[in-house]
RNA sequence: CGGGGCGUAGCGCAGCCCGGUUAGCGCAUCUGCUUUGGGAGCAGAGGGUCGCAGGUUCGAAUCCUGCCGCCCCGACCA
């Protein structure tokens, strides 16, 4: 066990707030419920966001940014929405302080704002208001548009990555003239997300629809991609929401069809948050520590020099030097470690928590065999490789650990994932932990009851789910289907 | 919003019940020497409005009152 970290199996909860302590990813800062997001959890995220805005740029999309209040009157205009999420908004209602009687700085009364300003938890609302200058005609269709922001959500209780009052995200807000189209959008980009979960994430995810009580506020339909986390639990790690007409109907956004009629405009929102960094954590990492999908890690190799001397470690950061020149014609991100404070058992241990997928060790011993020791992270392998040519072989190797940490985290979900064709084997499997593919009867009312008794909740009603003849599981009506059951973050 | 807990050095805590030397301990920090192939050892040093405001008392980290903040459990969570 690693010093410092709690075991998965001790305290799961508190091993996972441990490893985004110690690996520096953030910290609890003093504004309630908001986290500071430090350089090396902040390096993963830009990884992240690299590769989900090259993906929305290569079908299509543009970058843009709007206002982060939103007036109340334009929150207001779409009912649900507001359902949503009145319960949870930071509202501005002054914009000037004062210095009273006693010095202290306070609230200037006289300063009200004519209309209250809500921080947005999302933009649909302030985006639609703009679109309806933008859309005039079918020839202004389709508008692809994503935005990089923060967002505010007052929510009850908060945790590190995986719910905070303010969190960075990506929204897309698109706007088609067809309801086939926006309909196709939603999927493209539910697609784009599974994808990036998969083959950079390493985190296996089922692409579903959502029951219509856990649908996004004003949608018609939302899609969204799952995954398991270590303990069983599941997470949604993507949202993808057809809107229909309803934004464009609050926000009075039409255009003129090539027929020349005039029609309300269709939309899709989609969004993925800094939770990913909370799935990614929970995914993949041990009790020694973070570990991380090479396509995701800002260092991919480090390297540890051990020496006795200055003189030693002179002849080391020679010979690294060559080693360095070799990654860097392969694309290979390192960090030769030559910090003389720190000793490196302390090194190994650091860059072990902090995840990074490939370690080389060397010292006097080979120097002289021309050799270099090799860790692998996530099986702790090591190895001792000629120095020659060994970018090659981490080259490889990163692919190798890409697909191995994926595949580990497949089978742990495929292990974990059960059929259940009673309520009683139900409850007995959620109360163990892991997936349940049931029947459901497609009433809102089962769905309260079995959330209310097994604290489950629908996940999502998977895409691959085949059609099968069954019964509820708790009314014994007739279903096509199985649904995912699980309890979630 | 209900239930519980906590606030003492950068971090983690003891001391409080039963008021009384100079408020301790571990980690971290700094200095020196020895070490360096899996989280170093020894010696020394620095660091405190005891959450805030009142009160009781000769005397308050300790007792009383009020306030503030944080954490955990529950309810809530597109």
């Amino acid at each position: 066990m690693s010093k410092g970290i709690r075991s998965r199996q001790e305290d799961y909860s508190k091993w996972y707030n441990d490893i985004v302590i110690k690996a520096d990813l953030a910290e609890n800062s003093g504004v309630r419920g908001s986290m500071v997001i430090k350089p090396y959890g902040y390096a993963i995220w830009e990884k992240m966001k690299e590769q989900l805005d090259k993906m929305f740029k290569e079908t299509g999309h543009q970058n843009a940014y709007f206002p982060l209040f939103i007036p109340k009157s334009y929150f207001t205009k779409e009912a649900s929405h507001v359902d949503g999420f009145a319960k949870e908004c930071a509202v501005v209602t002054h914009y000037r302080l004062k210095t009273n009687e006693k010095g202290e700085i306070v609230v200037d009364e006289n300063a009200k704002l004519e209309e209250e300003l809500i921080v947005r938890p999302t933009s649909e609302t302030i985006i639609w208001s703009t679109y309806k200058k933008w859309i005039h005609s079918y020839r202004d269709l389709p508008i692809l548009i994503n935005q990089w922001a923060n967002v505010v959500r007052w929510e009850m209780r908060t945790r590190l990555f995986l719910r905070t009052a303010e969190f960075l995200w990506q929204e897309g807000h698109t706007a088609h003239a067809t309801a086939e189209e926006a309909i196709a959008e939603t999927k493209q980009m539910l697609d784009i997300y599974a994808e990036f979960a998969e083959k950079w994430m390493a985190m296996p995810v089922i692409k579903g629809a959502k029951s219509e009580s856990e649908r996004f506020a004003g949608a018609l339909d939302t899609l969204s991609i799952e995954a398991m986390m270590q303990d069983g639990k599941a997470l949604q790690a993507g949202t993808s929401h057809f809107l229909g007409q309803n934004f464009a109907k609050a926000f009075d956004v039409k255009f003129t069809s090539k027929e020349g009629n005039e029609e309300y405009v269709w939309a899709s929102s989609w969004g993925v948050s800094t939770r990913l960094m909370g799935a990614l954590i929970m995914a993949h990492s041990d009790d020694k520590g973070l570990v991380l999908p090479p396509k995701l890690a800002p260092i991919q190799v480090v390297i540890v020099p051990i020496y006795k001397n200055e003189e030693q470690l002179e002849t080391l950061r020679i010979k690294v030097t060559e080693i360095t020149e070799q990654l860097k014609t392969k694309d290979i991100s390192f960090k030769f470690d030559d910090r003389t404070t720190q000793r490196p058992g302390f090194k190994f241990a650091e860059w072990e928590l902090k995840g990074v997928p490939v370690r080389l060790a060397i010292g006097p011993r080979d120097i002289e065999n021309g050799t270099i020791e090799l860790a692998r992270r996530d099986t702790s392998e090591k190895k001792t490789y000629d120095i020659e040519g060994i970018e090659n072989i981490i080259k490889d190797l990163l692919c190798e650990i890409q697909d191995n940490i994926f595949k580990k985290a497949l089978k742990f979900r495929e292990e974990n994932t059960f059929k259940a064709d009673t309520y009683d084997e139900f409850k007995k499997i959620i109360e163990k932990g892991g997936f349940v593919l049931a029947h459901w009867d497609g009433t809102a009312e089962t769905e309260e009851k079995i959330q209310q008794e097994t604290k489950a909740t629908i996940r999502n009603i998977p895409f691959d789910s085949p059609e099968e003849e069954g019964k509820c599981i708790v009314s014994g009506k007739p279903s096509k289907k199985r649904v995912l059951f699980a309890k979630a973050y």
